[in-house]
RNA sequence: GCCCGGAUGGCGGAAUUGGUAGACGCAAGGGACUUAAAAUCCCUCGGUCGCAAGGCUGUGCCGGUUCGAGCCCGGCUCCGGGCACCA
């Protein structure tokens, strides 16, 4: 062993031996207990950042923790790598996507290995090869076969820098969720996955997810967004025609006066009458043109303009005027609402604007409405007036009542709403996995049949920048034969959302070199579910609920046989310096390569794992990270230091020769109980380090070391330190490990057990308080009576002098550990 | 507006079930070693009073429950995040 500790030296050695002895790679094993731990996969955008050291770091630590507790563990990496950055930095570079994208990865490979991640490097992937899209192509077509895959003409988010459709749930405050441009909407023909067939499981399942953060499931049950109503019919007057609407509130039906209609609705334009034709088609125009941003701003107008025409009330026969608002979303519900002003507070703005009736159908408690005095509506509990029979009932109750009623005399039905959309999948870009359908004049659209599958991205293609996708501008491509009736059609030319890809990349990991299909389901079988995944918060609605979905399809059609794919979600916070994200524009970047050339991955992966709980922002501090490796290097020195006098000793396994031995030994033991349960319940990784910390404090405060009785006590501390900080510097403790005269690797060395009787403290020290306040400390035999005890308590001095010669009302003992004495 | 989190020394953070608040680390101050510096090692380190023993005070604010509250309950304040015309 050297005298002094060298990083590089130690790391390069140790990844060379673990590369050569592929000593990650894993095989599925009916006999051994899995562990399928997961990290969400890169984008190789260039390098790694911090919030991918951070990331790996933690699934490392659990990673080669469970390996040492005895499971077989799949810890796999791969790349997401489609997407839209090649694009760009090909139009840049005047290069290939395929080229800046293979080159990152083979960069980024080489950073991930240069931090010691235990990956199972066989099972690499990235989804851009042809060997992973391809089975994709086949998914896509099983779903198109079942109706999961669908195509419709749709208003669509498109974000003009991009020159794509984007998700909803792509979208952020009326921008792109990538380059923040204004999201426009526009008309176009796309591919959607059917999500709303599933909107139900996902959300009945979010209950059983008990291993996710609970505000993870949150924001995925308000995405879901299921809410319980009815769908009323109202018939319009002098016509044929009938509007339905959806309503949370029919309790308050009998109070409504008017009815809203999203500018988009269908019969938006059927309904006007000549007279107001001009006037309305000014305002569709004028809501069409109006970008998302400022329509959903918090100031924006409630505007609206009437048909002409009216409708009935259908319980009180009352003619409403028909309107359409601004404020009326056609996605929701039927796009169209009944308008309660009087308990709707948009719909009393909406009112108040354009001088519309207000008819009070819900009292509040001890007060009574007046519509002519009213400054906003009462959108509470009350009771029911004006409502017929149902007058004097509470709301809630009338809700249930009045629904039951309107189903009765055949005037509307109870329903479910979410407020989930269908998953719009479409991108007209090129760095992405072709949808594999052809159009034909006589045939219409066309699956490719499986027999020509894949659909391969065609390679020669000029990056000109120019608008639109290049594949629909690539003639050999689009060109093709109708695989029905052999007449020239054309192929689609859009790809995918690369959401698609990060859907099921995780099952793809249980079997990445099947070529029978996307999934070997007996391979699948035993891996799935993931045990652990980690990753940013960011992902908590987008990819998450994705992959959700993802999984319940391919369990219905076979692929699969698991509900869920991830059983315990882990979300860690960001990385932050100078109290801001990590940025080039901020100059507060902390360049992992720097860290690594400087300090060694050991200590870069010890200081993000100590500096915060994992799911806490972490605030990077250089002074942090030198502290880790000061820590490291002590704890070398103390080794070196040491090796002489325990060479050719074993391991203590009885009774230690002095008390001092004695106690060192019951640190280590207490210390093993402690870092087993920090990692194994918790995962508070900054925790188990503070303690293992402690524990060679300790071993360096023990004194004689050089005595030949304490040779035992000694070794077995300093394995025990080895080898629980293994997860986490997994170089240095196999270094150390091995000048410890081990020939077998840490790695298969196996977790050290904590023997319950060497915890067990020959003395206690018991806390005296008086009235609740501490007065002063005893020190006790561990068997101790509880008479006995009290009695030494109340025998302090300092406690003497509280309890001042008074009776004692009452003595409270806690074994162990505290006496109180209210006096 | 609604729904989640959170608030503990100069800083990052501990306190696992209601039982010694501040583990561990950083920073700071003092000392040793050194011609000097770096590195290393030792000591101090919430505030305050005290020579000391020790006292008082202290976990965002106000109140409550309890022998005992950072932790439980009620009411606020501030910060962070998510959703946001969802009928």
């Amino acid at each position: 062993m050297e005298e002094r500790y060298v990083p590089s030296a130690v790391e390069e050695k140790w990844q060379a031996i673990w590369e050569r002895n592929k000593s990650f790679k894993v095989t599925e094993d009916e006999t051994r207990r899995k562990y399928y731990l997961l990290e969400m996969f890169p984008y190789p955008s260039g390098r790694i950042h911090m919030g991918h050291v951070r990331n790996y770091s933690i699934g490392d630590v659990v990673a080669r923790f469970k390996r040492m507790r005895g499971f077989n563990v799949l810890h796999p990496m791969g790349w997401d790598a489609f997407g839209m950055p090649a694009e760009n930095a090909a139009i840049q570079n005047k290069s290939h996507p395929a080229a800046w994208t293979y080159e990152n990865i083979d960069y980024m490979r080489g950073q991930l290995k240069r931090m010691g991640l235990s990956y199972d490097w066989d099972r690499e992937l990235a989804t851009c090869d042809v060997e992973y899209y391809q089975w994709e192509q086949q998914i896509f077509l099983r779903m198109y076969e079942r109706g999961m895959a669908y195509k419709r003409n749709s208003s669509v988010n498109w974000c003009p820098k991009c020159e794509t459709v984007l998700a909803n749930e792509q979208v952020e405050d009326g921008a792109c969720w990538r380059c923040d441009s204004v999201v426009q909407q526009k008309e176009l023909e796309q591919w959607f996955f059917r999500i709303t067939d599933y909107a139900e499981e996902l959300l009945a399942c979010t209950e059983q997810l008990s291993g996710w953060p609970e505000r993870v499931l949150t924001m995925q049950r308000n995405w879901i967004g299921k809410s319980f109503g009815c769908e009323i019919t109202f018939p319009v007057v002098d016509r044929a025609e009938t509007i339905t609407v959806f309503t949370t509130r029919q309790d308050t039906l009998w109070g409504a006066t008017f009815m809203s209609l999203a500018p988009e609705h269908p019969m938006a334009l059927a309904l006007t009458t000549p007279d107001n034709l001009a006037q309305v088609t000014a305002f569709i125009d004028k809501v069409k043109g109006t970008d998302k941003i400022r329509r959903t701003a918090d100031d924006f107008e409630k505007e609206g303009v009437f048909t002409g025409s009216w409708c009935l009330n259908p319980v009180t026969g009352q003619r409403m005027p028909i309107y359409l608002a601004n404020f009326v979303l056609t996605d929701y519900g039927t796009g169209a609402v009944m308008a309660v002003p009087t308990h709707d507070q948009r719909d009393f703005e909406f009112a108040r604007k354009y001088g519309l009736t207000l008819q009070v159908v819900i009292q509040p408690e001890g007060e009574t409405l007046d519509p002519a005095t009213m400054t906003a509506a009462f959108t509470a509990e009350g009771v029911l007036v004006n409502s017929g029979q149902f007058d004097g009932m509470q709301s809630s109750a009338a809700k249930e009542a009045i629904a039951d009623y309107l189903e009765q005399q055949g005037l509307g039905k109870k329903t479910v709403n979410y407020r989930l959309r269908d998953w719009g999948i479409s991108r007209q870009r090129y760095w992405g996995n072709p949808i594999p359908i052809i159009y034909c004049d006589s045939c219409g659209a066309v699956p490719v049949p499986v027999k020509d599958l894949p659909v391969v991205l065609p390679k020669d293609v000029a990056f000109t920048g120019e608008g639109g996708s290049p594949l629909a501008r690539l003639e050999p491509f689009v060109k093709t034969a109708c695989p029905v009736c052999g007449k020239p059609a054309r192929r689609e030319t859009d790809t995918m959302d690369t959401f698609v890809e990060s859907s099921w990349y995780f099952l793809r990991y249980c079997c990445p070199d099947f070529t029978g299909g996307p999934l070997d389901k007996k391979r699948a079988e035993y891996w799935m579910s993931v045990d652990q995944y980690i990753g940013g918060i960011e992902h908590a609605v987008l990819h998450l609920l994705y992959a959700r979905f993802f999984t319940k399809v391919l369990r219905d059609l076979g692929y699969v046989n698991v509900d869920e794919p991830f059983t315990n979600l882990l979300t860690q916070g960001m990385v932050i310096k100078d109290g801001a994200k990590m940025s080039k524009s901020k100059g507060n970047v902390v360049d992992p390569n720097a860290l690594i050339e400087r300090y060694g991955a050991d200590t870069a992966r010890l200081f993000s794992l100590f500096a915060a709980p994992p799911e806490k922002d972490l605030d990077w501090s250089d002074q942090g990270v030198e502290g880790s490796f000061r820590f490291l290097s002590r704890l070398w020195k103390l080794m070196y230091e040491c090796l002489p006098f325990i060479a050719g000793v074993n391991a203590a396994s009885g009774e230690p020769a002095n008390a001092e031995a004695r106690a060192l030994r019951r640190t280590v033991h207490k210390t093993i109980r402690k870092v087993t349960g920090d990692l194994d319940e918790r995962f508070h990784f900054n925790t188990a380090i503070a303690a293992t910390m402690e524990l060679v404090n300790a071993i360096q405060a023990f004194t004689p070391k050089n005595a030949p009785e304490n040779g035992p006590v000694l070794r077995e501390a300093l394995e025990s330190v080895v080898r629980l900080l293994a997860p986490f510097v997994p170089h240095f403790a196999a270094e150390l490990w091995e000048a410890l005269g081990k020939a077998e690797s840490i790695e298969s060395a196996g977790w050290p057990d904590f023997d319950p009787a060497a915890t067990v403290d020959d003395e206690l020290l018991i806390v005296v308080q008086v009235n609740g306040k501490l007065r002063g400390r005893i020190t006790v035999a561990v068997d101790t009576a509880e008479d006995k005890v009290k009695a030494l308590a109340m025998a302090d001095d300092n406690v003497q002098a509280f309890v001042a010669g008074k009776t004692p009302k009452k003595v409270v003992y806690v074994p162990g550990k505290l006496v109180n004495i209210v006096v």
